[in-house]
DNA sequence: TTCCTTGTCGCCCGG
DNA sequence: CGACAAGGAA
């Protein structure tokens, strides 16, 4: 016990060993939340006040729940496996899954992931002939997955408008499909799992009498259905069945705009007659200068609880600002400071580059590239968001469930095998006609095996044989442990030879056998080892998980994905007008406060240095625009601020001219509107001036056949160049120079 | 039916 | 700029 609670500050130790009552803990960044929270959940169980089967732990990310284990195993001699900790989401798929009938799900429901779920709802529009540019998927997906982190059922919703009735079609139309396809996607999983309870009085009594102490890590992202989940644990308006310890930072409440809702705070302290707030105010991460900025510029923000962080350690090294002429030049002058740290003995490991956007991140690759300094990035395209990926889980999912007709769409064509969109559109109307599935609408019309319609000639070989094959794999698969099950749907269904035919196939290849060994770590883990618990797990872990673990690499990803993180070194680029603040935000005050509340986060990553960059020019959307630089770095004190000039080297005599042109001079409050857009012109032209024979773009000729035009591309090289024309009156054409016997004009 | 070119749109994030 | 859908050609 006393191992367990040496080190621990004063506030720490009182948060940790409070007694029976239900509390918030305002724990600031970098303040040891995660240690309390592990703390208090082993000093609980270890002073027998609980036994582990009474605890439930609810965090936000798989990260999180698996660090919150691993430290709780490291404290304590007990299996935390077992235990009820997990993500929101995690967890109410562990209780649907245990009580499916109740929930009215077939048993071997599957989990829509976002992609998933946005091919359900442009298949729905197809159905309903609605125009994707009316109505755009995206938003309907958005409208939907709001009601329901809002707790609302498409009859719950009131529509005052058109759009909102037609949205709320939509969403009824959605619902029976997923329904009838057996299909849930994530916040179906938080609502179907609250109205569970709601619903069954003894199984939620069963819970609550289960359930003692309730933890709930990053409160502040909690959105509304959320609270009303864990308020009903805890024993709902009754008295309460259980006590809550939620830990929390308003100032870090960085997702509203996907339903989190930072009046949870209050409500709490409301309905669970909360007395005391504990702050946690002491810093362990940052050094002074890097926490004062930080506070100065969250100090703009209203209604907040309010919280000052502070270090025992010095002051360190001022906050970092750089003003750069154009993106390019931002890049390589964090390449530069990159190559100094590194030389100075900081290992790239401690490096974050973070930024609002991701399409930020591509300027910054290439400039890492070039300067061959190895980087990871974070977020993007995911392991089990691939391509390849999902086209092997829509196989798996047809053998446990061959009623999925979104698994069977995806793949029914692919690799191709000759059913195209005719063969389908007759499947879909036998299949709307006699209220069915796709599959089943197959399999009685051309399908089983014996009754193959031979005599229809020559097409409609394709839908037999894809039967066959699902069956096959059935079949095959009954009694394979589920790597060999990965293995044999590999083979057979084509994918292998398919992507080790295509050019860039390599890698897809690669992954493919990837998801074998993802399937083989998982049946060594899991208790449930079942195919169906494959593809769950595969929905909701969505696979963070990277090789290369062990390399020494820059860490790049946006603010939000570095949230609870640290670094040694933090260079936060782009900051800009229009960029961060974002410019979705700048006119609305609760965005612009969120955007604040993000650049407070990305400022709290860093330990001992800190960078903050703007550039007068950017590439966006294929575009240069010219933005002043982010308010954000007016709002913190100059005392705080060291403003770094250019170094005069080769490469930034260029834009050191063009900002002599503008009248441009570095320093705080002093941007060019429209330098140094020349620079970047000039490279470009210079680059693509090889070509210089007597066929040039912008080249007028003739064609015996097309008549005159004029050369707008080329491309290959020796004999095998092709032109592209634009000609006056046939319209654009690609033509082999070697043939087309173009007369120059 | 499939491949390839052209055109349009959108860009914050996690389960 | 890049992803992706729609439309045209083999």
């Amino acid at each position: 016990m006393i191992s367990l609670l040496s080190g621990l500050n004063p506030e720490q130790l009182e948060a940790v060993t409070l007694p029976y009552q239900s509390s918030l803990i305002l724990a600031g960044a970098g303040s040891g939340k995660t240690r309390v929270l592990t703390t208090r959940i082993a000093y609980l169980i270890q002073s027998g006040q609980v036994s582990p089967n009474g605890i439930l732990a609810v965090t936000f990310t798989n990260k999180a729940a698996r660090e919150m284990m691993a430290r709780i195993a490291a404290m304590l001699p007990i299996n935390t496996r077992g235990m009820w900790i997990g993500t929101f989401h995690g967890l109410c798929h562990r209780m649907l899954r245990a009580h499916y009938q109740d929930a009215g799900l077939p048993q071997t429901f599957l989990i829509l992931d976002i992609g998933d779920q946005q091919a359900v709802i442009k298949r729905l529009l197809k159905d309903l002939s609605v125009d994707e540019k009316v109505f755009p998927p995206r938003q309907i997906q958005w409208f939907i997955n709001h009601a329901k982190e809002e707790g609302l059922r498409a009859s719950q919703v009131e529509a005052h408008d058109n759009f909102t009735r037609r949205m709320l079609e939509f969403y009824r139309v959605y619902e029976t499909l997923c329904m009838r396809e057996g299909m849930v996607d994530f916040a179906e999983l938080l609502l179907r799992c609250y109205e569970l309870l709601t619903r069954n009085e003894i199984l939620c009594n069963h819970y609550r009498d289960r359930f003692r102490h309730i933890l709930v890590d990053e409160f502040q992202d909690t959105n509304r259905l959320q609270y009303r989940w864990l308020k009903l644990l805890a024993g709902g308006d009754a008295p309460k069945s259980a006590v809550v310890f939620a830990v929390g930072d308003d100032d870090q409440s960085i997702y509203a705009f996907r339903g989190a809702h930072t009046g949870n705070m209050q409500e709490l302290e409301y309905d669970f007659a909360i007395e005391k707030i504990i702050k946690l105010e002491q810093n362990y991460r940052s050094h002074g200068n890097i926490l004062e900025a930080a506070n100065a510029l969250i100090e703009h923000n209203r209604g907040r609880f309010g919280k000052n962080l502070w270090t025992s350690e010095g002051h360190g090294e001022p906050v970092r600002v750089y003003n750069a002429v154009t993106d390019f030049d931002e890049a390589a002058f964090i390449v530069d400071e990159i190559k100094a740290l590194h030389a100075e003995g900081v290992a790239l490991s401690e490096i974050a580059l973070l930024y609002r956007s991701n399409a930020q991140s591509r300027v910054l690759e290439h400039s890492l590239f070039n300067a061959s300094l190895s980087y990871r990035v974070y977020g993007g395209m995911r392991f089990f968001e691939r391509q390849e990926i999902k086209h092997a889980l829509a196989y798996l999912r047809l053998i446990a469930h061959p009623d999925d007709d979104h698994a069977l769409l995806r793949v029914i064509n692919f690799p191709p095998r000759g059913i195209g969109a005719r063969t389908l559109e007759q499947l879909q109307d036998e299949a709307k006609l006699h209220q069915t599935s796709l599959w089943a609408a197959a399999f009685s019309k051309g399908g089983g095996e014996t009754t193959a319609l031979v005599d229809e000639g020559r097409a409609k070989k394709g839908l037999p044989s894809f039967i066959n094959l699902i069956m096959t794999m059935q079949r095959a698969c009954v009694n394979l442990p589920l790597p060999e099950t990965i293995r044999y749907m590999l083979t057979h269904s084509g994918l292998l030879s398919h992507y080790g035919l295509e050019r860039d196939g390599a890698e897809r290849l690669e992954n493919l056998n990837e998801l074998i060994n993802a399937a083989t770590s998982f049946v060594h883990e899991a208790e449930d080892d079942s195919l169906v618990a494959f593809l769950s797990h595969a929905s909701l872990e969505g696979g963070e998980h990277q090789a290369d673990h062990h390399e020494d690499a820059l860490q790049l990803m946006t603010v939000h994905a570095a949230k609870g993180l640290e670094f040694h070194t933090v260079f936060l680029s782009g900051l800009e007008e229009g960029l961060f603040p974002h410019g979705n935000s700048r006119d609305d005050i609760n965005g612009l406060e969120e955007e604040r509340r993000l650049m407070y986060v990305a400022m709290t990553r860093a330990r001992r240095r800190l960078y903050l960059s703007f550039s007068q020019s950017r590439m966006l959307h294929g575009q240069t625009h010219y933005n002043i630089a982010s308010r954000f770095i007016n709002e913190i004190p100059d005392h705080l601020l060291k403003w770094l000039q250019p170094q005069s080297k080769v490469n930034s005599e260029s834009f050191q001219s063009v900002n002599e042109q503008a009248g441009f001079t570095f320093g705080r409050n002093a941007w060019g509107q429209s330098a140094g857009k020349e620079t970047v012109q000039e490279r470009v032209t210079a680059d693509s001036a090889e070509q210089s024979s007597r066929w040039r773009i912008g080249q007028n000729v003739s064609h015996a056949k097309f008549g005159t035009g004029v050369i707008i591309n080329y491309q290959g090289q020796g004999s095998d160049i092709r032109v592209q024309v634009q000609f006056n009156r046939a319209g654009t054409k690609w033509l082999l120079l070697e043939y087309a016997k173009l007369t120059p004009l």
